[in-house]
DNA sequence: CCAGACGTTGTT
DNA sequence: GTCTGG
DNA sequence: CCAGACGTTGTT
DNA sequence: GTCTGG
């Protein structure tokens, strides 16, 4: 799944990748988590960065914690699901990030959980599959827009880590993903596993497990951790 | 019909 | 165990 | 995702 | 709101 990404944007990056505008200074996310306010393009908006809450908040919902139980939509069965159906059909997203941190259970059972850092090896920001939603609680009258990233099964490189990563898209295939004007045929088509051999990962500090730290130290490999690529240990 | 869920991951 | 909050 | 709380009343 | 289950 995935749970902690992080997110420091440049426009330079932004404007070559996915030819949006920054309308609002957008502060680093070295451990962004659900709840937060983070940076994500719609097919509303196709050439503007908004920031939504991580966390699908459903139309059924009272309250707006539901979101923190949808911070992450299974690819497989997601058009039969009641929660995001509709938003399957016509609220798209890109979850903009530089990296994602997942945790790998240790075999023995002991030491408990290691987190990892993966990114892709070229490009320093990539999008994330996502679907947005406008809820609106009715209370307060307050209107939220939140968002959760699509996930599918791991490749191989992730596999060694764990079951399940989100569903990253090239610059091409994001384009296309928030593309109103393709069917939605053809932009499910755009939704494939990620290329193994394009992306590495390594261990990192497990100060990560704590969401409220956030400084560039957690993005670096830790002193003696391996890299992990397909194929290679090194 | 009404009531109750509506989600994911990992662990047991 | 389960929920909330970051 | 992980960490940390999980409760009430009354008094300061 | 909409779907599933009784």
């Amino acid at each position: 799944m995935c749970g902690r990404y992080s997110i420091i944007l440049e426009e330079e990056s932004l404007t070559r990748a996915f030819h949006a505008q920054l309308s609002q200074d957008i502060p680093p996310h070295y451990n962004a988590a659900p709840g937060q306010s983070l940076p994500v393009i719609t097919n509303e908006k196709t050439s503007q960065v908004q920031l939504f809450r991580w966390g699908f908040i459903p139309q059924w919902a009272k309250e707006e914690n539901v979101g923190y139980k949808m911070i992450n939509a299974r690819l497989d069965g997601i058009e039969e699901k009641t929660s995001f159906k509709k938003a399957f059909q016509s609220q798209h997203c890109l979850v903009l990030a530089n990296s994602f941190f997942e945790w790998k259970q240790s075999s023995s059972g002991k030491n408990g959980k290691t987190p990892y850092l993966i990114k892709p090896k070229d490009q320093s920001l990539f999008a994330m599959a996502g679907i947005w939603n406008r809820w609106t609680n009715y209370t307060t009258g307050e209107e939220i827009s939140s968002f959760a990233i699509i996930t599918t099964e791991a490749n191989e490189l992730m596999g060694s880590i764990h079951e399940r990563m989100p569903v990253i898209l090239s610059s091409e295939q994001a384009a296309g993903w928030i593309n109103s004007s393709l069917s939605i045929d053809k932009q499910k088509a755009l939704l494939t596993q990620y290329d193994s051999e394009q992306m590495e990962a390594y261990e990192v500090t497990r100060e990560v497990n704590k969401a409220y730290n956030d400084y560039p130290q957690l993005l670096e490999p830790l002193g003696d951790s391996i890299r992990i690529q397909t194929g290679s240990v090194s």
